[in-house]
DNA sequence: ACAGTATTTATCCAACGGGTTAATTTCTCC
DNA sequence: GGAGAAATTAACCCGTTGGATAAATACTGT
C-alpha cells in the first residue's frame, strides 16, 4: 500500500500472442526493490499478526499478502519472532511520534488533558491493529519487547510532557491534585483501550453494539467527563456536556 | 486440582517382582471417573489457553496436563474450539457468581462503588487467566461467545445492581451525576483490566515494575480516587486517601 | 559487456498438530 | 458371573507450517 508496487511485472506471461517464444526476451520477470519489499512485508505482517495473533499468524500468508516469496521474510527481516518484533517496534514508533505532535505544552491544562484523551481514543479507533499487537505481546509477557533496545528510550519524553501539564494545572488551580503522570496516562489509555479491544465480548455481554456511532460518541464524552471531573472536581458541569444529545460540538465549557 | 485424582493407578507396572505374569490380574490399569475427568480437562485447558492463546494452545499439552488421553477431550467436551468456549463460559460464570455476593445494595453508594472497584481489582489479580481468556476471545472477535446461549443472560442483573447504586447515590446527593451504569462498569473494569493485562509491556515501557507490591497498592488508590472523585466531585478529599501508602512518593497532593 | 553481488524464485522437508479409528478395560445390572 | 454399555487407551492419519537449500535473475561498477 505504502510501498509502490514495483515488482508485479505480471507481464511475464504477456508474451505477444502469435510469436511462439521468439525474442520476447526482454520482459523482466521481476524487479529489485529491497526497501519496498521490506515495507510491504512489514505491512502484511502487521495485518496478519493483528488479526491472528502470534501463533495464529501464518508466514505463508504474510508472504502472499506482501506479494513476495516466503524466503523474502527471512532475507529481509528474520524469522517469525523477529518479524513480529519489527512490526511491534514500528507500531510504537508510529503512535509515539504522533503523540509528540500534540503540543500539549501550549494548551490550557484541562484542554491539554482533554486533547490527550481525544487523541488516544481516535488513535486507537484509527489503528485497531495497534491494540491487537499489544494484546498479543502481553499474552507473550512482553518477551519480544524486552529484547528491543529502541522502544525503551522513546517513552520518557512523553511522560515528562504529561507531568508538566499536571504541574501547570495544579499551579493554576485548575487541578485539585498532583496526580502521578504515569498513573494518569495508564488510566487514560485504559479507558479507551479496554473499551475498544474488548468491544467484541462486551457487546455480546451487554447486548448493545459498542462500536455504533452513537455509542462511540457517548463513550468519548463519558471518558473525558470522568477524568476531567476527577482532576478538576467539577463533576456535574463536565458530565452535563456528556448528556447533550446531538450537539457533539461542545467539547468543553467552563462553569 | 479440584477433581480428586482417581485415575492415576500407576500401579499397573507395579507387578510384584518375581511372579512373571501369573495372576497379578486384579491390578486395575485405570478407573472410571467421567466427572472428575471433565473437570481436570477443563482446568488444564484453562491454563493452556490462558498461557498460550487459542492458536498457541496445544491439544496434546492439555491432555497431558489433565493426565488424560487426548481422545478424552473430544469424548467429554469437544474439539478445540468447543473446549475453549467451555472454558470461557466457566470463567464468566465464576466471576459473575462472585459479584453476585457483593451485596452492594446495602452499602452507602460511595462505599458500594469503592467496594466494586476493589473487588474487580482483586478478582483480576487473583485470576489472571480470566484476563488472558478475555483477551484471546476478543482477538477472535468473540466468535465463540456469540455461539453461547448461557453467557448472554447472566449479565443484566449485574447492570441493574449498579444502576440502583447510582440512582441511590444521586438521590442522596452523594453523586453529582447519573452516569450510565454500563459506561461506569466498563470504566471500572477498564482501569484494572488494562493495567494488569498490559502490565508486561507497560512495565518495559515505563521502566518500573507495575506488579510490585507498592505499585499495586498505589494503583488501587489511584483508581478509587479517580472514579469516586469524578462521581462525588470531591477530588482533593478522596485522592488524599491515596496518599496513605507510607514510602512511595506522594501520589496526590492537595493544593 | 561482463563479473560479481544482491535480490528473488522455486522446491523441498521433517516435525508438528488436530482429529480419528479401533481395540481394551472397567463397570453396572440382571 | 457375564453381557452390554460406558470410559479409556493406543496407534495412526494426513494436511499444515516454519524454515532451509539451491538455483535463477536483476543490477552495479568497471
Amino acid at each position: 500500500m505504502s510501498a509502490r508496487m514495483i515488482k508485479p511485472i505480471q507481464t511475464v506471461t504477456q508474451r505477444a500472442p502469435g510469436l511462439a517464444k521468439a525474442k520476447a526476451k526482454r520482459t523482466l520477470k521481476w524487479q529489485r526493490d529491497p526497501e519496498g519489499m521490506r515495507l510491504r512485508i512489514l505491512e502484511a505482517a502487521k495485518q496478519e499478526f493483528s488479526t491472528h495473533g502470534l501463533a495464529g499468524a501464518r508466514v505463508d500468508r504474510i508472504a502472499a499478502k506482501a506479494g513476495a516469496n516466503k524466503r523474502m521474510l527471512y532475507y529481509h527481516v528474520g524469522n517469525k519472532d523477529e518479524l513480529y518484533l519489527a512490526v511491534l517496534e514500528g507500531a510504537y514508533d508510529k503512535i509515539r511520534s504522533e503523540e509528540r505532535g500534540l503540543d500539549l505544552e501550549h494548551l490550557d491544562p484541562p484542554e491539554a488533558i482533554r486533547r490527550l484523551i481525544e487523541f488516544t481514543w481516535s488513535y486507537f479507533l484509527r489503528n485497531p491493529e495497534f491494540l491487537s499487537l499489544l494484546q498479543t505481546e502481553n499474552l507473550a509477557r512482553a518477551k519480544h519487547l524486552k529484547k528491543s533496545t529502541k522502544v525503551k528510550s522513546m517513552h520518557s519524553p512523553f511522560v515528562e510532557m504529561i507531568r508538566t501539564v499536571v504541574r501547570r494545572g495544579v499551579e493554576s488551580g485548575d487541578f485539585q491534585v498532583a496526580v502521578d503522570p504515569v498513573q494518569l496516562y495508564i488510566s487514560i489509555a485504559a479507558l479507551s483501550f479496554f473499551y475498544l479491544s474488548n468491544s467484541a465480548t462486551l457487546s455480546v455481554i451487554f447486548g448493545r453494539d459498542l462500536l455504533a456511532k452513537d455509542a462511540k460518541d457517548e463513550r468519548l464524552a463519558h471518558m473525558a467527563g470522568l477524568v476531567l471531573a476527577a482532576l478538576t472536581g467539577r463533576s456535574a458541569a463536565l458530565f452535563e456536556i456528556a448528556k447533550a444529545p446531538k450537539s457533539r460540538t461542545v467539547v468543553a465549557q467552563t462553569v
